[in-house]
Parts: structure tokens; sequence; C-alpha cells
DNA sequence: CCAGCTACTGAGAGTGACTTGCAAGAGCGG
DNA sequence: CCGCTCTTGCAAGTCACTCTCAGTAGCTGG
């Protein structure tokens, strides 16, 4: 799976910013891929292909709708934990997340957000850490308590 | 999947520990058993199912036992990327892990090591993060500049 | 506006990593 | 060493995709 260069994230509104987007690339915008796109443009939080398909689409489809659509940096997918990927609009930039493990609420945020505690991470073991895909995992507020 | 109480991890530092402590739950060493555990004393590196069935055992085996020696404390398993699981014995306390998305790498902590880090998301996002189970995804140090 | 090139679609079968059901087998306490 | 019952191995099932392929439908150029 090849993703958009990280250069300039062209901001995607709505549906016509990725129908030039399509179209520029040599695709079509079927009548699935409007709706897996409206789906996403509908949705206030992470949607699962099952959710996008909602008993009206093919998975396979929708799975490889999907894939395309990460490919020209218009979605991005996340594995929350033990369940199935969620997928969102990449909108204007990365997100990364934070997830609780216990009652499964999801926290998203700017990249930048983050630079805090990447940058402890980056000192202390040298690594560059990324939570845009593999989200960062714990306990909300909520849930630190039992 | 029920984890042993996070009270006092006693250690298990060789096979006659593990015996023990089965034999107190009432449970059994049998040879599939014996086998998964030596195959898990003898690993310096996380083992997935697959490497400690090595073909001679019946991986259904391999995960019974290796969930019966989670719930005793002995084992804890990792979700290291888009592969199997990955197992490895507790010791004598929880560790946390770091892992490179590009080479694969795991780097094994004690959780102390990441109260630092653990501080900084707590004070910002206010959750209390775990790379235990889960661990941190990004780049290590040689996977830095591609 | 229609023909045709080819991207895209749905149905079905396949894959990887487990998970469950069940009859046969083997620890180990007495 | 008997027998209770914890375990095992095989087979089949599940979940989340992924691939194959024949048929369909966007789009573009005439």
């Amino acid at each position: 799976m090849t993703l958009a260069p990280p250069s300039e994230p062209l901001p995607f509104r709505d549906l016509e910013d990725v129908a030039a987007a399509l179209r520029r690339a040599g695709s079509r915008l079927t009548t699935p891929r409007r709706m897996v796109l409206e789906a996403l443009f509908a949705a206030d939080e992470l949607l699962t292909a099952e959710q996008i398909a909602d008993g009206k689409l093919d998975l396979t489809s929708v799975y490889r709708n999907l894939e395309k659509l990460e490919e020209l940096g218009v979605v991005r997918h996340v594995h929350i934990g033990h369940g199935p990927s969620v997928y969102g609009l990449l909108g204007d930039g990365e997100r990364e997340f934070l997830v609780c493990e216990r009652c499964g609420k999801v926290v998203v945020a700017g990249t930048d957000q983050l630079d805090r505690v990447r940058a402890v991470i980056r000192e202390q073991f040298g690594y560059e850490a990324r939570f845009t895909h593999f989200p960062l995992h714990g306990r909300c507020p909520d849930c630190i308590r039992r």
C-alpha cells in the first residue's frame, strides 16, 4: 500500500475536491465510490468498512475504494485495537489518535499536538514516534480509576 | 481473557517456578505445555505461536497454553503490527515495547523507563498511556532518515 | 450522442490468525 | 496403579480482509 507523498497535503473539503483528484488520476467517480465518500463525509467519527458498506455495498468494493482513496491522500485508516480497522477523511493534514483500552473512546489530535510527547520519546529512545496508523493506547480520564 | 492481578508479579525464573504455579492452580505440566515453556525460556526475543509450535506442536494447543500461561502471569503477548501476535515471558515485571514501523526492530523497556513519556501524555491529554499490549510505533534511530 | 476503451463492480473462493467443539488421551492425587 | 478430569489433536468455524474473474458502466473522442 503506497501512501500519498507527505509533501503538501491538499485539503479535500468536499466530494467535488475528491472527484477532481480522481479525474486527475485517471480514475472514475462511480456510484459505489460516491457512496463510500458520502458515508465518510457524513460521519463525524471513524468508520469500519462494514459501517461504510451499510448493507448496501459489496465489502470487496468498499475495501478497494478505501485503498484507492488512501493512495490519493483522501482517506487514512487506523488500527484501533482488536477489531477491524477504521477509516476516516484526512481533510487537510495527518491526524494522530489516542484510544482508551477500556471504553474504546478515540481522541483525534493534529500531529503538532503530540510534538512534546514525540520530543521526549526521541530524546530518551531515539525513536521518532507516530500515532497515525497505530494509535497510542491507554486509559482515558474517565477510565483511569477502573 | 483475564490477566493476572497487577499486585506483586512473582518472578518466574525457570520451568520449576512455572511448574509450581501450575500445580497450585490445579493445572498439569504436560509435554506440549513444557515444550511451549522451553521455547519461551530458550528464546531471547518475542516469538509467534507458529515459532513456538515449530512444526512439532498443534497450533491449537500452543494458543491454549499461551492463554493459560498468560492468566497465570507467566506470559504476555504483544500486537507488534500487521502480523501475528508475539509472546514472551513476563519474568519479574511488566514490559513495554517500541517497534520500528520500517525495520520491525522491537525495543523492550521496563515500565519505569516510560514514566517520563507517560507523564507528558497524562499532563496533556489526561490519558494514562500503556505500551505493554499495543506497543509504541515509530522509526528507530537507524530508520529515521529513510 | 454514441461507440469503445478500460476502470470498476459483485459474486465467490482463498488466506492468515486465531477460536470452538468434541472424542480420545494422559497427568497426578489418592 | 486407578480413575478423575485436565489436555490434546483434529476438524470445522469465524473474522477481516484479499484475490480472481467475468460482466458492467464511466468517461472521452469522434
